[in-house]
DNA sequence: AGAGATATAGGGGAAACCCCGATATTTCAT
DNA sequence: ATGAAATATCGGGGTTTCCCCTATATCTCT
């Protein structure tokens, strides 16, 4: 008996695609001692990852978010347009709704932090190798859905928001306070702080400074002032 | 004759510190196969990062760069004051000379890329372990050379701004409000409020968005979260 | 030893935040 | 075309933060 025969038929096959080396080869030590996964392939650039998903036909492709070349998101579309059957598990360390929603909206199976514990990536590799989805514990899942639903029309992350919306972010991403943006827009007070609880709120996003980084992610304002 | 005693003096102890928990485990997991280092303590913050040097007091500090609460580039300049014999060890994926010359200046005795080979991360701790500094091979020794020369004239975040203030600007930058912030450096809110409004007046910003704005710029935080 | 910078903290009023609910208007799908 | 959902508009009221002033202990540097 063979060793390889006594495990053939239950492993499953990564594919592993990460930029930093060293997360590899830890996720690789780390799945190595449970013997339920068998990683066929690595690389750490989104083109190899291509290259390799063609030659070496994993049951999963396990895929980091910010790669040199090819972004992963890019990755994900063609993978799952060119081999629905490969199943797609993002591990990234972005938590914004709009990294989500695309991934997911794009063909990906789960999406994992990489804050979160190596249980819940065996848990998602188990997950999604059985057909069934995985969404990182940490992610509001109803949050994520509403992006999903406006990420297919291809609409972009700025058409998400309301007009007036946008015209609240912008204002206070800049600075202003809610009476000079209600001065400025000749609306009240609470009218603005109305608008800023329901962009919060579909952005996932309760506090200011989350608010500004979205807003210079976004392109709504830039970093110089 | 007891395993501890067979290895207890060669061992170096080994202090983790990244944001990411599925790299520390990674890391744990390929360091555990090593049987050269012990790993004493792990967390992903560097508030924590501070109180478990306190209390591991670990021979080596192997450290992140961006973390919550406070950067790992602040934890470097407060460890290697405070504790001269700790060997300090960078591991983050920024390759940029401005971090690289500021983490050496401030006393690390290493900087190594994610991107790394794990043999170099061995070989790295196993350096700074025997007193060697470490650089990256990847990264060019002479242009962070030039850099430190050349950080003296540039004013830089560090010199506007005292080291508490920097925490406080990190932690409004992240989100926190004045209350988490207080209770997080075990000081009353009022302090906190101080401190913000004086290193408001010598930034010349009045308001957090522009907070947020500076910390991104001076790469106190990052744009993503 | 003294001057200035830093870290700590309180009082108090104005402003902002955040929970509720309410009412038009617009948009969109059936 | 009509009913449902989304959008835009406000208010009440309690909690928290903001922002002015003041004050003390320590630290640093001359």
């Amino acid at each position: 008996m063979s060793g390889k025969s006594m495990q053939g038929i239950k492993n499953k096959r990564i594919l592993l695609v990460d930029d930093h080396a060293l997360m590899r080869a830890g996720i690789r030590a780390l799945l190595d001692d449970l013997n339920d996964f068998e990683i066929v392939g690595e690389c750490g650039d989104g083109l190899e990852a291509l290259e390799l998903v063609h030659t070496t036909l994993p049951d999963v492709l396990l895929l980091d978010i910010s790669l040199p070349g090819i972004n992963g998101l890019e990755v994900v579309q063609q993978v799952s347009q060119a081999y629905p059957d490969i199943r797609l598990l993002i591990l990234s360390m972005h938590s914004g709704p709009e990294y989500v929603a695309r991934a997911l909206g794009s063909g990906a199976s789960g999406y994992l932090l990489k804050d979160s514990a190596f249980d819940e990536l065996a848990a998602a590799l188990q997950a999604v190798c059985c057909g069934r989805d995985y969404l990182c514990s940490a992610i509001n899942a109803e949050k994520i859905q509403y992006f999903i639903q406006h990420a297919q029309d291809g609409v972009s992350v700025q058409e998400i928001l309301t007009p007036r919306q946008r015209q609240i972010l912008q204002q206070i991403a800049e600075g202003l306070g809610p009476r000079d943006i209600a001065s400025n827009l000749n609306v009240s007070v609470k009218t603005v702080e109305a608008h800023r609880a329901q962009l919060m709120d579909r952005l996932g996003i309760y506090h200011v400074p989350g608010l500004v980084r979205f807003a210079m992610r976004v392109g709504i304002i830039s970093a110089e002032m």
